[in-house]
Parts: structure tokens; C-alpha cells; sequence
DNA sequence: GGCATATAGTCGTTTTTGCGAATATGTATT
DNA sequence: AATACATATTCGCAAAAACGACTATATGCC
């Protein structure tokens, strides 16, 4: 008693648009498993926030991420489309991330900034980011 | 015995920028499983012949297509990535465009065009498209 | 309220992309 | 070699994307 996918109407070109910016590529691998507020990607990718701010609310208007309020933090986590084609889509391509070189070197980074948050000014006092499972996104 | 995938040094940014444009998406449709010539995906999109020929020259430069001459006519065909994350995520997004309403009526059209190729002016000498399997890309 | 902090949005500019029109190349035919 | 045809490339422009600098908003704390 299945309703069948409606795999029309959802606009593909915008979705691998999303993927075709390596900045955006970073925050998503950075986001692979984790919810995580803005102040650490900026630590991370050693970019301005002006400019990661736009980045994830390009990712969010495409219905990849969401975020959430938590006092002054915000913290974005991935969200699975409900477009079924565009979840596998994302998950293999969040496996490929992992895979990547430079996309490790990130989470390294990312690993010793959560260990020691003292040592990155910006961070001291910074929500860690949390283990979270992908969710699915609510309809569209 | 197997050599590990050089995963690192692919350029991940350009290869999903080759799927943010409608106009290439179609084309990758059309030869999900056969070799193509230029005038069909003329004929089918109904698009101007440099507007065809310049989307297909970046699909091949992101390593996408391979083409082959035949004469005077080129031939067009999908060419999987060596590289094992990018051969996953495109053989994935070509079975969610097998999904797609839109993408079903250029399947319908080409099939049309096929059996009476003489009904379209264009394609009266042109060769027929050939099923062919997705080839293996050579050594980047 | 006033100030500090975290993040979001705007503005003007630069860069990139996609396009139609025109042109060039390569192949077959005569 | 002249021509015709299929396809590729170039050129100039218009639209879109990305960016830094700046400004605006929201929250927490005194």
C-alpha cells in the first residue's frame, strides 16, 4: 500500500548544482556524522564567516541540511532528501567524501579542534558537535 | 595483486558541476545505454547544434563521455570513471534519471525517432544508436 | 537598556557559465 | 578541387555565482 516516489518535480539540476563547489563539498564532509555550529567550520576550512554562512544557507534552501537554534549557536546537520534518487545520490556521495584525501585531512583537523577546544580561540567556548544519524527531511 | 584507487587528485568539484545543467543531464540520459550520434540529441532536445556539441565537450572534458568518429558523424557514449567514487555516484544518478517523468518523454521520443528515423528530416542518413555497455575508462 | 557574541543577509564587484550567431574543421562525394 | 554535410570552436554578450566588506539580527549577560 506504498505510495509510489513523485521523482518529477524535484529539480536535479539544483541538487548537483549543491555538490559543484568544493567549499560546500567541505562543510557536507565535515557534517558527514555530526551536528556541528558554525564557528567550527569556520576554525576548520580557515575561510570568513560571511562566506560559510552563505554556503549552508545554499545547502539548506537545496534541502540538504538543516539547522537548528541553540542560544547564540546555530548547528547545522545533513538531512536525507525525501526525493529517493537524490538520497542514495547523497549517501554515496558522503561515502566518497570519506575517501578523499584532503576531505580526511579536514576531519583531522576537525578531531583535534573538538579534543582541545581551548586551543582555538574562536572555539573556547563553542558547543562541541554531536554524533547524530542523517534524518529525514520532513515533506517537502 | 589489486591496485588501490587514487581517490585523491580527482577533482570532485568539477565532476558534479557536469551534472548541474539540464541540458547535460538530458544528453547522459539518452546514452545511458546506447552510443549516440550528434544530430539525434539534436533532433531529440531540440536545441541548436553548438549548444549540443559545446555540453557534450565538457562532459568529455569531466571524463563522462567518450566520442567516436564514424565518417562524418560522431559518436557519443557514456564512459565510466576509473575513479571508483565518481563511477558509483554516476551510475547512480543514471538510474534516478530512469526515474524521471521528463527524462522518460526524451527516452519515448528517441525510441520514436529511432524506428522512423525518415520522419525526421535530420536523421534520414544518420546512423541508428547502437546499445552498447558502459565501457571503462582508460587510465586518467 | 546597553554591550558583546554568534550568525545571517545585503551590496557592489569580479568571475564564471551558458548562449546564439558566426566561423572553422573534417569527411565524403562528384 | 569544389561542394555538401556533420560537427566543433570562437566570439561577444547576458545571466548567474561567488566573494569580501559591510551591515543587520538574534541571543545572552551585566
Amino acid at each position: 500500500m506504498g505510495m509510489a516516489a513523485k521523482s518529477s518535480s524535484f529539480n536535479m539540476e539544483r541538487f548537483f548544482q549543491a555538490f559543484g563547489d568544493n567549499t560546500r563539498l567541505r562543510l557536507l564532509n565535515l557534517m558527514r556524522d555530526r551536528e556541528i555550529c558554525v564557528c567550527y567550520f569556520v576554525e576548520i576550512l580557515g575561510q570568513g564567516q560571511p562566506k560559510i554562512s552563505r554556503h549552508l544557507a545554499y545547502l539548506r534552501r537545496a534541502g540538504i541540511v538543516a539547522a537548528r537554534r541553540d542560544g547564540k549557536w546555530m548547528h547545522y546537520r545533513i538531512v536525507m532528501p525525501s526525493n529517493i534518487g537524490a538520497a542514495q545520490v547523497l549517501s554515496q556521495t558522503l561515502a566518497w567524501l570519506a575517501e578523499d584525501r584532503s576531505m580526511q585531512a579536514d576531519r583531522v583537523r576537525l578531531s583535534k579542534a573538538c579534543c582541545y577546544p581551548a586551543k582555538f580561540a574562536a572555539l573556547e567556548a563553542a558547543p562541541l558537535p554531536v554524533p547524530v544519524n542523517c534524518s529525514i527531511a520532513p515533506e517537502a
